[in-house]
RNA sequence: GUGAGAGUAGCUCAGUCGGUAGAGCGCCGGAUUGUGGUUCCGGUGGUCGCGGGUUCGACCCCCGUCUCUCACCCCA
């Protein structure tokens, strides 16, 4: 047998029917909001991430599926989506267009991981982003978006941790404010944490270890070294939120694992997800666009988890989207009844009613019990006495009661019982 | 990449001391030749993840390997 790829995982009925509709939902929101939708592809040049993402990430050194095509160009799977918006963006000199762009996109990343709950080698993110807007309404609107989205599929108690990591100019001091603290604590420290303060020294913050997380709530933080600038922005961005009713908590040790961030950086965690509990993730990424050869350009954006998503769904929305697949079924009792159930069944589709057609003309008791089991909710029986007198009984198959309708009427009551 | 646990029927699982496998659910048929989910009766079900080793004999013990699960790491 021939199984898929470890890692992947195939997505089927009836969970599509929620994933769709999640999607639809995003959507809808994302263009009341004036987003409008972006598709960068799958395979980027491997020089995209190394640049954007940064070398040093995790991400980048082992976490790729990087490799030479047949045309000898290094290439990856992309492992999130950001770097390549932006990519597209200075490419086709949105930038000259002027203004403000706001994306969105929904699509499949690739990060060879070790699964687990809640991180598979191929997941999806749904994500926005805001090109050219620089203040901190900006990042206000794009969390209030959020909230709405959130609220529209039915969760509740959800907040925000959300933090600053200063401008590229400030951050040496407080990278520098931050070492000198925690060479007191280098001794007791775990090797993971120690190569962490080598390489990427605010990933410390982020830390598992007990002990050191105790020792940390001394530590300096970055709130206290930022630039005037990104203090005031910082700053505006909490009243602003505040205004806007959005729940929030200030993290001063939340880090982010991209080193493209700039200022605000974001996130918000979920029940139930167990160890991968970040149900998105984002920030702002002043230096992006500039970076990557495009002039300079802010930016705003986030990346939402989309199977964890799924994992964590409220169940009135999960159930809704599900039972939301209900075709009538038409049924042909006998085999003689079956061209009468074929025009039928094509009769209803063209008025817009879903119907899963039964040629099979085995009999009632076949085709009913098929039926409900499909999913069914409205069964429309064919029969020679059917065909005769052009009345047809109407099932339906939760209360277990049936009605005799011309057929003529047919269109319009099963429309009309439908919600 | 590291660590721990698990792979037996379509699904959830049992399988004693090593003697080549069982249950429930499901599925198919019948009771019911034009009326379903209950009930009853009958039937269908398996390379015991894969490869090797030990043994007269392996689902069981040993080694390897793959996959899944959880955690570390990392992140959405």
């Amino acid at each position: 047998m021939i199984t898929s790829v470890k890692g992947m995982r195939d997505l089927l009925p009836p969970d599509t029917r929620v994933w769709n509709r999640l999607e639809e939902t995003a959507r809808t929101v994302f263009s009341l909001y004036g987003y409008d939708e972006i598709r960068t592809p799958v395979l980027e040049p491997t020089e995209l991430f190394v640049r954007s993402v940064g070398e040093a990430s995790d991400i980048v050194h082992k976490e790729m599926y990087a490799f030479t095509d047949r045309g000898g160009r290094d290439v990856s799977l992309r492992p999130e989506n950001t770097a390549g918006v932006a990519r597209a963006y200075v490419e086709h000199q949105m930038p000259q267009a002027g203004g403000v762009k706001k994306l969105y996109y929904v699509g499949p990343q690739y990060r060879y991981e070790r699964p687990q709950k809640g991180r598979y080698r191929e997941f999806r993110q749904i994500g926005a982003e805001v090109l050219g807007a620089a203040d901190p309404a900006t990042d206000a609107e794009l969390l209030v978006m959020l909230f709405d989205l959130f609220t529209r599929l039915g969760f509740t108690g959800l907040s925000v941790s959300l933090n600053s990591v200063g401008s590229e100019e400030s951050r040496p001091a407080y990278v520098e404010a931050l070492r000198a603290y925690l060479a007191a604590h280098e001794g007791t420290m775990g090797e993971d944490d120690r190569r962490r303060l080598r390489e990427n020294p605010l990933r410390v913050l982020d830390t598992k270890d007990p002990a050191l997380a105790a020792a940390l709530a001394g530590a300096p933080r970055v709130l206290d070294h930022l630039d005037p600038a990104s203090k005031a922005h910082h700053e505006e961005l909490l009243a602003l939120l505040e205004a806007s009713g959005i729940p929030y908590r200030v993290e001063p040790r939340l880090v982010r694992g991209l080193d493209y961030y700039t200022r605000t950086v974001f996130e918000v965690t979920a029940q139930g997800l167990g160890a991968q509990d970040a149900l998105l993730g984002g920030g702002r990424y002043d230096r992006l666009v500039s970076d990557l050869g495009g002039p300079r350009t802010p930016g705003i954006g986030f990346a939402i988890g989309e199977d964890r998503l799924v994992d964590v769904l409220p169940e009135p929305f999960r159930r809704a989207a599900i039972d939301a697949f209900a075709p009538v079924a038409v049924m042909a009792i006998d085999p003689p009844d079956r061209a009468a159930a074929l025009a039928l069944a094509g009769e209803l589709r063209r008025a817009g009613v879903a119907v899963d057609l039964d040629p099979a003309g085995k009999g009632p008791g076949h085709a009913l019990k098929n039926a409900a089991k499909r999913g069914c909710r409205t069964a429309v029986l064919v029969g020679e006495k059917e065909r005769q007198s052009g009345v047809v009984v109407v099932k339906d198959l939760v209360e277990r009661s049936q009605r005799e309708v011309p057929i003529g009427d047919l269109p319009r009551t099963l429309k009309g019982e439908r919600p």
